[in-house]
DNA sequence: TCTGGGGTCCTAGGACCC
DNA sequence: TCTGGGGTCCTAGGACCC
């Protein structure tokens, strides 16, 4: 889908199509804390882009229109599109909120260029919603074929074709290729896919790890055959809240994680699974990450097991620190303890607190009657 | 210049077992 | 007194995606 939260909120406040819109945080003049989720492609003529900062968008555009997000309407609408591709194939599957595919069964690609269009005629005429479409003979050509196609074209790419349509595009274009691994490969002189297809594996595989063999192969346009992905459960879950200004308060910051580990298992319950590993997890206000995570010895749906373990795990990291405060860095001259110290000053400062679990299975019957039995 | 909230997958080390 | 090679599981961190 195309600028998707954007264009659900179009829909429906129709009078701002053609503005520089955003759905974002409030950039509260300039100061506000969040980033941009999706930009309109006027706004992005400005600089506006996803996972922008909202201070800076603020900055490049004052008068830009943010609207907050609203996740259940664009997750109702994905429904509404993914429905439309259901139809079309039982094999179609969402790999995002604004993402799904169903299988090219190869042949003709003018035909499968007409039918693209056909879809996004469709999807255009019944929910107002524009999209781009890639076609190719694996997921990953198919998805880069449909980045290349936006806004709302439609690229084929045959079999045949793939190593040439892949050979100018930087590295970065194929997904799984980020900012850090992108700057690995310049390290070794690949900065195209082209150049990327000359370099030998094990070469590669410097930059690469284990993903060296599989894009080897696409860059050559050797297209692997790949099982359709299975529909599946999520294999995690969690929440997360950033505070709107750093807490360095331990009894703040056990309420959230407290009120988010209800929220979760909630959730968790309200999709019938149980989980099995708990995590925590901290960001400091230097953006610095900490995570502490337990395994337990059985999976479970329980809400207090689930609050107890993310209270524990940020007892533990308060503890470490706390451990940071008493052994500062090689500092400047610390005043000397005049006296008890009554409340030391907190040197650390939180931003963000989330708490996720794994592990998870459906909630079996027959451990729904082992615990009926356990209880009798 | 400042960085949200939801996820997936990979790596590496250590405990533990045979 | 010094100890191989195989495996699994758990934990922490990090890159990446939308």
């Amino acid at each position: 889908m195309d600028a998707f939260y954007v264009s659900c909120e179009l829909k429906r406040r129709p009078e701002l199509k053609g503005q520089p819109v955003a759905v974002s945080a409030d950039p509260k003049g300039g100061k506000g804390r969040g980033v941009v989720l999706s930009a309109s492609y006027e706004a992005r003529k400005f600089g506006l882009r996803s996972a922008l900062p909202v201070s800076q968008a603020y900055a490049l555009c004052p008068s830009y229109i943010w609207v907050l997000p609203d996740f259940p309407f664009y997750e109702e609408n994905s429904k509404d599109v993914m429905a439309l591709l259901t139809a079309r194939s039982p094999q179609a599957r969402t790999f995002s909120i604004d993402e799904a595919a169903y299988p090219w069964e190869g042949g003709d690609p003018a035909g499968a260029e007409r039918e693209g269009r056909e879809l996004q005629k469709d999807v255009r005429e019944r929910f107002d919603l524009p999209c781009s479409i890639g076609i190719g003979p694996s997921l990953t050509v198919a998805k880069i074929a449909s980045d290349r196609a936006k806004p709302g074209g439609v690229v084929v790419v045959p079999p045949d074709s793939v190593r040439s349509f892949l050979a100018s595009l930087p590295t970065r274009a194929i997904p799984g290729i980020g900012k850090v691994t992108e700057e690995e490969l310049a390290r070794v002189g690949v900065a195209t896919i082209g150049q990327m297809a000359e370099l030998p594996v094990e070469r590669l595989r410097k930059a690469l790890g284990a993903m060296a063999p599989g894009m080897s192969d696409l860059a050559r346009g050797v297209v692997r055959e790949e099982p359709w992905p299975d529909e599946e459960g999520p294999r995690s879950m969690g929440a997360m809240s950033t505070f709107d200004t750093d807490s360095s308060d331990p009894k703040e910051v056990r309420e959230e994680v407290d009120r988010l580990a209800r929220a979760l298992a909630e959730s968790v319950q309200r999709q019938g699974r149980r989980f099995r590993t708990v995590t925590l997890r901290v960001r400091r206000s230097d953006f610095q990450q900490l995570q502490r995570s337990r395994t337990l010895p059985q999976r479970t749906e329980n809400t207090e097991t689930l609050v107890r373990g993310a209270l524990q795990l940020l007892d533990q990291v308060l503890s470490e620190l706390a451990q940071d405060i008493r052994t500062p860095p090689p500092s400047l001259e610390e005043p000397p303890p005049t006296g008890p110290p009554r409340s030391r000053p907190a040197r650390w400062g939180i931003r963000t607190v989330g708490v996720s679990v794994a592990d998870l299975a459906e909630g079996s019957p027959s451990q729904k009657s082992l615990d009926r039995f356990a209880s009798d």
